[in-house]
RNA sequence: GCCUGUGUGGCGGAAUUGGUAGACGCGCUGGACUCAAAAUCCAGUGAUAGCAAUAUCGUGUGGGUUCGAGUCCCACCACAGGCACCA
């Protein structure tokens, strides 16, 4: 048999036959099943693609036959910065590099015989597409969304470039290993920050795994706290800092702003004006890396000013530092050095006082999260954490210095990207009108031809060198005006393809709310474990807001999330052109088949685990299809399952059917091979026992259980019904189970259904060896568990 | 430092949620078939002792709960990933 022929037959089959079209609104229940959709690299498909594409097409493919509607669809992700790299290297257009890269993609998966709803297939660059991301864009702008504001921006001083925090890895820029230093410019933002609560308590809605909800959590960062104002003393002034222990507030004994606080140079005494000044220079000239770097001795300067503590009208002194972000809080501190390490180590630095006020001591002995009864706090002495902090913000608040506030690390999102190769952003800046936005009826707005792609001098996107481009005129006033030349980052897209799947050629609007309410949800959605946190965040928020408009149907458009490990190199290590150690899926596909692959990557260990790549293994499952196609030769008819097969069948099927849903992937395939070897034994198997084989096996390895059932005369398995088990029939009616003595295993004994407690007992005292070690004992009780183990207790 | 995950044969990994640890596969050893090889088939394969029946030990380490622990509890160690001066 030439299975590089009989793949391509029933991959023709499929295609001609439209066997995985899915039908919107039909009767039939739905089941969405969704693989993240790949960037169509240079380097083709990976071997872990395989392996979740696989996992998620076998699901699909038992569903179908299951009688549910399957939605499987694919797509492409095609902006973002590799293709323009290439775009700049080659000096071709980015797009004609995705077109090739995506039928490199999507031949490959064809010769695996993923069952995907072509009919369904976009990439994220195309117009039709994009008009919808902006026109979704527009959305949040007129929702007071999307602002734009100046933000600090990884620099390079010597590409004369804006770098993403990837590029900029490890403080140097990732071309030409310059130093790379912040820069503020003016980006566009969502504001995400405003749907940090409804993103934590959405999560109850999902299926999430709890690593994937608690990665979510993490990055959404919720603390709860208070804000307290401190007055600055001898003028007009004060400043609000963040704490999330406002009960330790008689124990601050200075103050820290960050070193861009708008404050410090107002309050900034003039014999430290000076010395500020470098400091604030100093910190500039750093990127985020070597400020947040660890380990580092603290480092900041005296303003001259003092802040008074409002709890006790104390005098403390105000620093700078850039151990306080800006972009947390507000920007500005309390110090309570008796009980945060960072303040201990900063007061210890610079002579200032330290006021234990909690019970045990200084910060070496006492966390600051520890609960200690607090001292040296006048109204709150004696009092616990929880007592205190209630105390204190009553205070605050009746003294109109502070009040109970919740922070978000989760920041908004940072939504413009002076690239050529995204999508741009449909807004116009006109002089007398200020940023307006584009008519909806004018999207899409089309990324131009260029011969060039590398940003300007100034860093701004290549489209800003289009002047006819650029040049248009205010859909307000008519007046001349200019293109914003920021487009949009790699994460807009992917925000929202899932909805676009449930109507894909909709160009009225980007998906019917009739579609999106039979699809209802992303059943299954399957992905790396790398974009669990920002991808599937954006996801939600773009959905959640879309839903507030009312153009979603639910709040959460995906159910349930999984993540696959990665299929490492044979050496253990991630695979890599420099190590030598890729595996390329065509190879394997020509050597041994796209089942075998399939069959091998499936086995290969836990599906949410890495897991290495061997060849040696995937022989192994070479041999096991092979013994299915011999398996042939003992068929004989017969409509019956063998009567000393029935139970293993039944067995069989209740086992890959709880498996292939539950990521049991690998023991799926070795129930199979255990019922492919019981088959071996025997002298003849019916057309039946055979069949179901085939069909149990067919979402992993469909070509060629297809060929195989089609041998026997029967109609395609890819039309044919999942069996069903029979409950009654999956246990066997004589078992061996192990008779312990004291809990140490000393003898075996066959035992049958109808048998009772009584007579199981009876059999495990009669074993020869059981009794070996009984004798002479006094037997204490005897513990019976069906069908599973007997004790026997002795003294 | 914090969070998460993982530690089981020579290797990848099983173990119906507390019930015969090592399913299934790889590798290895011996044998059959063959002039030979490949393919296939048969037997064996956690360690130690024994011809064997069998016994002792054995799921990262040390304790504990239980008739019974890979599984539960406490303390620790190692590795991987994520976050990281978030007040």
């Amino acid at each position: 048999m030439n299975f590089n022929e009989i793949e391509k037959k029933w991959q023709k089959y499929w295609d001609d036959h439209k066997s995985f079209k899915a039908i919107d609104k039909s009767d039939k229940d739905p089941y969405y099943i969704l693989v993240e959709f790949p960037y169509p690299s240079g380097s083709g498909l990976h071997v872990g693609h395989v392996r979740s594409y696989t996992a998620q097409d076998a699901l699909a493919r038992m569903k179908r036959m299951q009688g549910e509607n399957v939605l499987f669809p694919m797509g492409w992700d095609a902006f973002g910065a590799p293709a323009e790299q290439y775009a700049i290297k080659n000096h071709i257009h980015p797009k004609e590099a995705v077109k090739e890269n995506i039928k490199t993609f999507k031949r490959q998966m064809k010769t695996l015989g993923f069952s995907f709803d072509w009919d369904r297939e976009f990439s994220t660059t195309d117009p039709e597409y994009y008009k919808w991301t902006q026109w979704q864009f527009l959305q949040f702008y007129k929702h007071n969304m999307a602002y734009k504001a100046t933000v600090p921006v990884n620099w390079c001083p010597n590409c004369k470039t804006v770098l993403s925090n990837e590029d900029a890895a490890g403080g140097v820029c990732e071309r030409c290993g310059t130093k790379v230093v912040q820069k503020n410019k003016s980006q566009w933002m969502l504001k995400m920050s405003d749907y940090a609560e409804d993103l934590l308590t959405g999560l109850d809605d999902t299926n999430f795994a709890p690593k994937v909800k608690l990665g979510q959590i993490n990055w959404i960062g919720k603390s709860t706290g208070a804000e307290v104002d401190f007055k600055v003393e001898g003028i007009e002034e004060k400043f609000t800092v963040f704490t999330t222990r406002p009960d330790t507030l008689f124990g601050a004994t200075y103050c820290v702003l960050a070193p861009e606080h708008k404050l410090v140079d107002i309050i900034t005494t003039d014999e430290h004006k000076e010395e500020v000044a470098k400091y604030k220079e100093a910190c500039s000239l750093k990127n985020e890396m070597e400020r947040t770097e660890l380990n580092k001795e603290k480092t900041g300067v005296f303003t001259g000013a003092y802040a008074i503590n409002p709890v006790n009208e104390k005098k403390i002194p105000i620093y700078i530092s850039d151990y306080v972000l800006s972009s947390y809080g507000t920007g500005a501190i309390m110090a309570v050095p008796a009980h945060d390490e960072r303040d201990y180590e900063f007061a210890r630095k610079f002579n200032i006082e330290i006021i234990p006020v909690l019970e045990g001591g200084d910060v070496k002995k006492e966390a600051y999260t520890e609960d200690g009864i607090h001292i040296n706090s006048d109204f709150l002495n004696g009092l616990n954490k929880e007592e205190a902090i209630n105390k204190m913000l009553e205070y605050l608040e009746k003294n109109k210095c502070g009040k109970k506030k919740v922070n978000y690390k989760m920041r908004d999102w940072i939504f413009s990207r002076q690239r050529f190769w995204g999508e741009p952003i449909p807004m116009i800046y006109c002089e007398s009108c200020g940023w307006v936005p584009m008519n909806e009826s004018d999207l899409p707005l089309l990324l131009p031809d260029v011969a060039e792609y590398e940003p300007t001098d100034n860093g701004e996107s290549p489209l800003a060198k289009i002047t006819d481009w650029v040049n248009t005129t205010c859909p307000k006033c008519g007046r001349p005006a200019k293109r914003e030349t920021d487009t949009m980052p790699n994460w807009a897209g992917s925000s929202w393809y899932f909805l676009r799947f449930m109507d894909p050629h909709n160009d009225h609007e980007f998906a019917s709310m009739e579609n999106m309410k039979y699809w209802n949800k992303v059943n299954w959605y399957n992905g790396g474990m790398e974009h669990t946190a920002r991808h599937l965040l954006y996801a939600r928020f773009w959905v959640q807001f879309l839903y507030n408009i009312g153009l979603v149907p639910n709040k959460e458009m995906i159910d349930t999330r999984v993540s696959h490990g990665m299929v490492l190199g044979s050496d253990n290590q991630k695979m890599s052109k420099s190590k030598g150690n890729v595996i390329n899926p065509d190879d394997i596909v020509h050597e041994y088949g796209a089942d075998t692959l399939r069959v091998y990557e499936m086995f290969m260990g836990d599906y949410e685990q890495d897991s290495p790549w061997s060849t040696d293994s995937l022989r192994g499952c070479k041999r096991f299809i092979d013994k299915v196609i011999r398996l042939k030769d003992k068929v004989v008819d017969g409509e019956e399952y063998s009567k000393n097969l029935e139970v293993l069948i039944n067995k069989s099927i209740k086992k890959v059917e709880y498996d292939l849903s539950h990521l049991g992937y690998n023991t799926a395939v070795s129930t199979l091979m255990i019922l492919a070897n019981k088959y071996d034994e025997q002298e003849r198997i019916t057309k039946k026992d055979y069949q179901v084989l085939l069909i149990l096996l067919n979402p992993i390895a469909p070509h060629i259980t297809e060929e195989l059932n089609e041998s026997l005369g029967y109609h395609p398995l890819c039309e044919s019904a999942w069996p069903t088990y029979d409950e009654e029939k999956t246990v066997d009616h004589e078992i061996t189970i192990g008779v312990q003595v004291n809990g140490k295993l000393r003898g075996e004994i066959n035992i049958i259904k109808e048998d009772t407690e009584e007579e199981i007992k009876t059999k495990a005292l009669a074993n020869e060896n059981v009794k070996k070690h009984i004798e002479g004992k006094e037997i204490i009780k005897v513990i019976v568990i069906k069908g599973k183990i007997v004790n026997i207790v002795i003294k």
